[in-house]
RNA sequence: GGCGGCAUAGCCAAGAGGCUAAGGCAGCGGUCUGCAAAACCGUUAUUCAUCGGUUCGAAUCCGAUUGCCGCCUCCA
């Protein structure tokens, strides 16, 4: 389809709004196969994913994870949904009363300590909050009338207080993950001994609370007896009590496809006869090599937190994992980190160029150029989120719109179109800056750059060149260009066009568009 | 032992039977610049781990080999 005037005119009007078919095509882990993408209802889609557990800050493993939840969820947005994402964080289970427990403090005050650091870290990673991020420890009722269900279902039993799934009575049991129950290896990872179940295959439901936590309040008053629930009950519970018995979207890392996914499906399926999830998708996850140095967490894990430490933004660490296709493992490197960051700035210094290049005439192909930037990114993303074809797209743009800013500068009303283009694809993977300017609190900086553009002018070059290393000593990189100078923090990507000659009050008298 | 995945330029990474093998980073030559940087122009894979096979045609399909990696029960 070629639109007449190139698309602009959806840049302007709700652009997916009216479409029905999603064009989106998603590879569904439970068929092994790229799928047409249809919600249960026409315009609003459903997703769940799981979260952190609150006993840690979250790693980059879990960071891949927030991110390719958070890039469905934009996309869905940007295909017109209404989207409904809700994200579990775990606050009751082995480790968080562990934790709990050694840090000497109530369970509640623990996790809520790694709740509030986690909000701060989707923040760092510009995460799209979800609608609600519900706790466990909220819905123990909802995880115990489920365990009533299924022991008057008969999928359940009970012994020695506590209640165990019974996976002989579900017949669907090792779709998800493709296991052949009789060839797993038993007793590999788990100890048996641990626990009193008929088929050691069996997984917990309730859990009988031990001395311990009898001791520090965290047990629940069961007809059974005073139990906690397991962490596969948790999931399943709480996306059926927000998303009802079945949800669009089912989203997490591979490493959960089993056993956790498979129980959590087994669980609601049993009860409801309904699938938990229509699809299901999961994102292979960041590998670290062993002669990389470890990270801060509990298991060594590299925390975003340390990254940041070490002087990457939290941008750079969602460009970075977000650049590789999400069913492809990614490698961590501090060179790619530092290709992000460099990557990164150069979109950054793109987009004040456009803010501020020199006033030139309409330019005949920025509608087509839009046009192809949009055909290619949606194509790309609609095709089970394949990224590093659609960041092509807008790396082709810039370079076409780059090219002609250098050659005969930018008609305002081109300006426009562009940036608002640009602002869409950004919706998506917010990775762009657009603030044209900063606010007033760098007076200092603003004053070394204009005094070394009086010294350039008298062409006292070793002064000039001093201020310059100065203010990169700073943090601020000051680029010369032909409307004059603009500087850009090294460490935020914020930047601000200094010369007056193009000052923004004066694009007004750019050439009629 | 079982199941599954991956191998494309100096590095990263798309492409999944047929338009000159996207794009990013780094490099090199040029334009611009007081010098830089950025930007722009040009350039960097006759070839996609290896060996066979299917086909008019293969990076893409099949088989074998090599090398990496993930999962296989309460750790998310």
């Amino acid at each position: 389809m070629i639109l007449p005037d190139g698309g602009e005119r959806y840049l302007s009007t709700p652009l997916f709004k009216t479409r029905k078919k999603s064009g989106l095509r998603v590879y569904n882990t439970l068929s092994r196969k790229k799928e047409e993408f249809v919600p249960m209802q026409e315009d609003r889609v459903s997703i769940y994913s799981c979260g952190p557990t609150l006993c840690e800050v979250i790693d980059l493993v879990q960071c891949r994870r927030l991110l390719f939840s958070d890039l469905i969820g934009r996309y869905m947005e940007f295909k017109g949904y209404d989207v409904t994402h809700i994200m579990n964080v775990t606050d009751l289970d082995d480790r968080t009363i562990e934790g709990a427990e050694k840090a000497g403090v109530s369970l509640r005050e623990f996790t809520d300590g790694f709740y509030d650091a986690f909000m701060e870290d989707l923040d760092s990673l510009n995460i799209v909050r979800a609608a609600d991020y519900p706790r466990p420890s909220e819905h123990v009722d909802d995880m115990i009338s489920l365990t009533e269900k299924l022991l008057e279902k008969g999928y359940a039993y009970e012994k020695l207080r506590s209640i165990y799934f019974d996976i002989s009575r579900f017949k669907d049991y090792g779709k998800l993950s493709g296991i052949d129950l009789d060839k797993i290896r038993l007793g590999k990872t788990v100890d048996l001994d641990q626990y009193e179940k008929e088929n050691p295959k069996d997984f917990t439901l309730l859990k009988r609370s031990t001395l311990n936590e009898l001791k520090n309040g965290i047990f629940f008053k069961t007809k059974w007896g005073n139990v906690r629930p397991g962490w596969h009950i948790e999931c399943a519970a709480m996306a059926m009590k927000h998303l009802g018995p079945t949800h669009d979207i089912h989203t997490s890392g591979v490493a959960l496809i089993f056993p956790h996914h498979e129980n959590s499906i087994a669980i609601s399926q049993a009860i409801t006869d309904k699938p938990l999830a229509n699809y299901w998708v999961h994102n292979e996850p960041v590998m670290i090599d062993g002669n990389q140095p470890s990270g801060s967490s509990e298991n060594g894990q590299l925390t975003l937190r340390d990254l940041l430490d070490q002087g990457h933004t939290g941008r750079e660490v969602r460009y970075w994992l977000l650049s590789r296709h999400y069913r492809k493992p990614i490698f961590f490197s501090r060179a790619k980190l530092s290709a992000a960051k460099n990557t990164i700035s150069h979109l950054d210094k793109f987009v004040q160029k456009l803010h501020y290049s020199r006033p030139g005439p309409v330019d005949p192909e920025m509608d087509q150029a839009i046009y192809a930037l949009r055909q290619k990114f949606i194509g790309s993303m609609d095709d089970d989120f394949n990224i590093a074809a659609a960041l092509a797209s807008l790396f082709q743009f810039t370079r076409r719109v780059n090219k002609k800013i250098d050659q005969s500068g930018l008609s305002s009303s081109d300006r426009e179109k562009a940036l608002a283009a640009l602002g869409r694809v950004n919706s998506v993977l917010g990775i762009m800056n657009f603030e044209p300017r900063l606010g007033g609190a760098d007076e200092a900086v603003e004053e070394l750059i204009q005094m070394r553009e009086q010294a350039r002018k008298a062409r006292e070059w070793d002064k000039a060149d001093d201020l310059r290393q100065k203010l990169l000593e700073m943090g601020i990189e000051v680029v010369d260009t032909k409307e004059g100078p603009i500087w850009q923090s090294v460490g935020t990507g914020k930047s601000k066009m200094i010369n007056p000659k193009s000052n923004p009050a004066l694009r007004d008298q750019n050439p009629k568009s």
